[in-house]
DNA sequence: AGCATTGTTTCACA
DNA sequence: TTGTGAAACAATGC
């Protein structure tokens, strides 16, 4: 599920309910989601501590403790979410943090892209999509000679946006995937923010990235949700992609 | 059986 | 230097 939206909704999650509770059990053996760390090492770190605070750039989320220990990062993958004080579920709880009053924190994730890592480095991250500024966005997603989708992706560019985001917002835009990332107007880098954020504003509010209007029918019946035209479908920066070749502009204004 | 997948990283290559 | 495509990672669903 997770891109931004998903992100957001799990750190509020966190936020609201985990904040203060006494860490007294962590449960790091999934060496692959808890890479590079051995096991014990997140609990050498956490045990005894309260979170602080839940903090999130694009995909990433981290978690401030009392003291001086370093900051939990988490990161949703795939497929992950954070389920807190439900039901344990044997196989797909890859990380779990339980407090003191008996509740718990899991990183619930089916496929294990997910993560759980220490004292994440966040420098490589671009701002996140929601808050770059006008000028950020134009100068740094308005750059390079690849595919615009691809760039929209980049983390390190902006951070959050993810394939289906992606798809979503330059449909709402009326700008082809497939174009030059500098081949852009500024008129239509500023559209192309607006969407960006008006995307991933309506995705939160309405459970995440899946409930985009090009998502809905790039399977259903393969049309533009607008024309009704046949979507196209290629792969663009590694990801399947769907367009609508009648409405998204192929060249500039 | 085979292929695709809301993500990230690395590597070969142009 | 820049960009791209593929592979790896893991596990599930169609």
């Amino acid at each position: 599920m997770p891109e931004l939206p998903e992100a957001e909704r799990a750190r509020a999650l966190i936020a609201d309910r985990a904040l203060g509770r006494r860490i007294t059990g962590v449960e790091d053996g999934d060496s692959y989601v808890c890479r590079p760390h051995a096991p014990g090492e997140l609990a050498g770190a956490l045990l005894g501590r309260r979170l602080t605070s839940a903090n999130r750039i694009g995909k990433m989320l981290w978690l401030e403790t009392d003291g001086a220990g370093p900051d939990l990062g988490l990161h949703l993958g795939m497929a992950g979410r954070i389920a807190i004080d439900e039901p344990p579920h044997a196989l797909w709880d890859r990380f779990v943090l339980t407090f003191a009053d008996g509740g718990r924190l899991a990183l619930r994730d089916k496929r294990r892209l997910g993560r759980a890592v220490l004292a994440p480095d966040l420098a490589r991250l671009g701002p996140d999509a929601a808050l770059a500024t006008r000028a950020e966005f134009r100068a740094r997603v308005g750059r390079g000679g690849g595919a615009i989708k691809a760039r929209l992706m980049d983390q390190g560019v902006i951070a959050g946006v993810g394939n289906l985001l992606a798809d979503e917002i330059l449909w709402q835009a009326r700008i082809d995937p497939r174009r030059a990332a500098n081949d852009l107007s500024e008129a239509e880098l500023d559209a192309l923010r607006r969407a960006v954020r008006a995307a991933i504003r309506h995705a939160i509010r309405n459970g995440g990235a899946h409930s985009g209007a090009l998502i809905a029918h790039r399977e259903r019946d393969g049309r533009c949700p607008r024309c009704g035209a046949p979507l196209s479908r290629a792969r663009i920066g590694g990801r399947t992609t769907y367009w609508c070749p009648d409405e998204q502009r192929t060249a500039g204004d």
